[in-house]
Formats: C-alpha cells, structure tokens, sequence
DNA sequence: GCCATGAGTGATTGAATACTCACATGTCCA
DNA sequence: TGGACATGTGAGTATTCAATCACTCATGGC
C-alpha cells in the first residue's frame, strides 16, 4: 500500500502545517514571550522535543505562525474583493472590510497580528517577518481596490482600531466610550 | 534638619516613581512577560528584593506603569488642547493629535499602550487597567473636543495606526507601504 | 544616647523554560 | 525480508525567573 491514508505516521511537512495551524490558539493568548513551547506542542499533540526537530527555534516558529496568518488575511481579502459589488475603490475596500470582519469572528487570527508587533519591537526576526507581511497585504490592497493612499492609509487604522477593541474585548462591554469605538465596525 | 533635602534614603514612595518612570523603559522593549523583575530593578538602581518591597508583584507593578503612561498621555492631550487654535472639533483634536505627536517622539509610552493591550488578552488585571485608561481617555477627548462618534473614533484609529507604524519601525524605511501607512502622520 | 521604625539588600527557593540527545518505532524500497 | 531512513519521544541540562526571608543600616523622636 504505497498510499498515504493508511500511514499512522504523518509526513514532517503534514506535522508542520498541524504545528503552525494549533500555534495560532497558543501564541494568541499570551503572546511571543508569554507562550511556552510545552504549551505549543501539546495543542499539536506531539512531545516538545519534536517541535524542534520541526522547527529550528522558538523565535522561527514564531515568524512562520505569523506569516501564516498573513497568508490567512491575505487569502480573506481576496476572496472580499472577488465579491465586491462594483469595481469602484470605495466598493472593493468595503467589500475587504466585510471579509476582514468575517474573518476575525474567530479572534486568535487579529491577537496573533497584535502579538506579532509586540515582539517585533525587541526580536528583529519577528520585525522583519512582521514588515514583510503588512508590506504585501498594504501593496495588495492598494492595487486590488485602486484606491488612494489616503482611503488605504484609513483601511489599516480601522483594522488597529479593531485589534484594540478585540484586545480589550471592548466589544463585550456596554459603555459610551466601547460605543464610540465600535460605531460602524463590524465585528459580530 | 528636619528636612528631606539631606537624607540619604529615598522615601518609599519617592523610590516607587523612579521605579515607576525607569520601569516604563524596560516593559517597552519586552513587555509584560519579555521583561524581568531584574531588569526592572537594575534600571531603577536598586535591589530586586525591593522591587518587591514597593509593588506586591510584577502584574501589580505592570498596571501601575501602564496607568502612569495613560495619565502622561491624558497630560499631553490637555496641555494640547489648551493650545488649539480655535475651539471647534476639528481644531482641538488637531491640536491634541500634535500634542500626541509630540509625547510620542519618545517611543517608549506608546510602546507600553502597545504592550498592555498585548498583556491585557490573557491577564485580567491588565484588562482592566486599560480599559480604565482608555475609558477614561474616550470620555476626555470626546468631552474636550466636543467631536461626534465618527470624529473621535478616527482620532483613536490614527492613534492605533501609530503603533503599529512605531512597532515596526516602519517610520525607519522608505517604501511604498510605509509611505502610504504614514503619509499626513506626524511623528518626526 | 537609645531604640522603634522604615529603607534597603544578599542569598535562596522552587518552578518554568528553551533546547539537546540518546534511543525507539514505523515506513518503504531493493 | 532486511535494512536505510524518517517519525517520534523520555529524560534530561543549564538557565532564568518571580517571590520570600532573614538580615543590616539609616533616621528621627525622646
């Protein structure tokens, strides 16, 4: 049976991508420094020791959880765009920002992008994966809308916006100032 | 000389406000869980025993900073909009984004918003500190400005779109992205 | 001068942590 | 079928960290 469904063993690069799917809820939580590789390897249901036979480094596994978040938004965005109503900057933006919203009901996907700038201010590792990733999402949404630097400039500010309101759960608290901040996002 | 001018040892709360001020330095590089209570005491210039002596723990300590970093922020922001030209929205909320700017051109405050926001996703005592921070922030800008939902919010999302601009350094390099995440932001 | 009180520290502890290595077990092809 | 190679782990090591404690010295009122 040289297929591969009757294999108790998975392939290192299936492990991988187990790895760096079940990471996002670790590192969501409690962030680069916060989060232990104890912790990440037993969401993946494999022993510590072979997250590093998997990845070389806490800190690399780090930057591809990352990337592959990027590449989740990135992916989210497209799929906004593609049915967006009309082909005018204003429609294409706004339908990005309806998938946006959509994408982050689940919440560990935004966390991971705000814990990502975190530790992008003291592990340059992380800064680079970090600049990179918003450095192609800004290019993608600026030639897939056509808008100006000014309507994608306040695309991103909103998208902050939201991962403060998520980070401090604002949207479970009933009060003027989580009103403010809320007015018009949607983030259900 | 009954005086405090001569004594060699700090009163406790004297030495609790440089541990407070210098320990604003060390959360903004590693935040919450990056940064040791050691490294707080070496900064600070004292033991790490008495670092435990002036906070009953690290968490304490971290919510006592962040708290000091919102009332700096809510100084600036006052003295700004003393300083507007004019008094409708528009101008004091310029006035106090010129005022932010200004207090930001050192990193580390806006570093420490980032960083709780960050810590408050899993530590609930932070959670709270910045809720109270930016509740209290909310409800001044808006009382002081007089500005609508929609014009307060955007003052925030540009707030947050600087963190994440000073995150990454992304005031540091020339391209498009960054051009187009900083263009009409001061932060010089 | 004496001593109660407060400022300040060195030494330590027990738990956690990132990372390693020797070893076991599964897979697959010649 | 055997053996080369890949998947996977248990049991570490050395280090770091938050928190504690017993202790020393300085200050100021009497």
């Amino acid at each position: 049976m040289s297929t591969t469904s009757r294999r108790r063993l998975s392939t290192a690069e299936e492990r991988r991508e187990t790895v760096l799917a079940t990471a996002i809820g670790a590192f969501a939580a409690r962030g680069y420094f916060g989060t232990s590789t104890v912790d990440v390897a037993k969401r993946a249901g494999i022993s510590q020791a072979y997250v590093y036979r998997l990845f070389p480094d806490k800190e690399t596994l780090f930057v591809a959880v990352v990337a592959h978040c990027f590449a989740r938004v990135r992916a989210a965005l497209e799929a906004g765009a593609a049915r967006a109503d009309g082909s005018s900057p204003e429609a294409v933006l706004s339908a990005m920002g309806l998938a946006y919203a959509e994408l982050i009901r689940d919440r560990d996907l935004l966390l991971v992008q705000l814990h990502g700038q975190a530790a992008a201010v003291s592990e340059p590792a992380v800064r680079e994966g970090m600049r990179a990733g918003y450095a192609r999402l800004v290019e993608y949404v600026r030639g897939a809308s056509g808008g100006s630097d000014a309507e994608v400039q306040r695309f991103f500010a909103v998208g902050t916006l939201c991962h403060l309101v998520v980070s401090l759960g604002a949207d479970e608290v009933d009060a003027p100032w989580t009103r403010t901040l809320n007015e018009g996002i949607r983030h259900p």
